[in-house]
DNA sequence: TCGCTGTATCGACAGATGTCAACATAGATG
DNA sequence: CATCTATGTTGACATCTGTCGATACAGCGA
């Protein structure tokens, strides 16, 4: 490669798909019962919901590592969660210098929400 | 014991508290926190996401388990899920002579939509 | 009463998950 | 380059979780 490529930054504004329908306008397929647990999984754990309550309630929208940390476990730990959220889709991250940013994936976010709406 | 007692049915309108702040709205207490996980993680499998949704979208918004207990695991799994999901106050159930019938409760699902709910 | 059907519980097991210490990597600064 | 800080990755380990077969329990009907 030439040089100064930036390293191609994982573009914070993907149109991530609504998923599915509301879980109570009919029976969900099997494929889309997996896509729907596989975000829910992301905040099922305690640790996990705080970090992502940090970050979606910080000045801003986005919240560096370092803003975050403390939530009683340990740094590796940490970037483990984090590293979940981002793969579900529901977290994207960028590097800028020293640090590095997360903030909330609206999107996938508010398609969780609707997963939920009641029935008309 | 003399007779004829009910049983005990397990009330189905029980008004499961709206538990807690969006997520959005600032930092979650640790406690929160685990509430907030512990329901998510009730449709964090896939099987019992397809089970909820069966349920919540059956006509009557309730359904026997007989009706639904086609989702590619064993009776006992079934059960089992069914339960989880009852613990984690997203069901309600009652017995009706032979068959038990599921039912979603509808405040604690509203609940969670709002917690996904972005800032304002 | 006996048997039949629908549902829940129990016990066991393989695989997934959360956690940490140790190490690796990226960027800044000397 | 050397070194420091911030973050990610690896490997190991204990615990949790989903699954099943076997069994128990509840109602219904013969």
């Amino acid at each position: 490669m030439s040089k100064s490529q930036p390293v191609s930054l994982p573009l914070a504004e993907e149109p991530v798909v609504p998923c599915c329908p509301p879980l109570t306008a009919g029976e969900l397929s099997p494929a889309d019962a997996e896509k729907v647990a596989v975000m829910f999984k992301a905040l099922s754990d305690p640790v996990r919901v705080r970090l992502f309550s940090k970050i979606a309630s910080h000045p801003g929208g986005e919240a560096c590592v370092c803003d975050i940390a403390d939530v009683g476990v340990s740094q590796p730990t940490v970037s483990h969660h984090l590293k979940k959220l981002r793969d579900a889709g529901l977290l994207t991250s960028q590097r800028r210098g020293t640090w590095v940013y997360y903030r909330v994936a609206p999107s996938v976010v508010a398609a969780m929400s609707a997963l939920l709406a009641p029935r008309p």
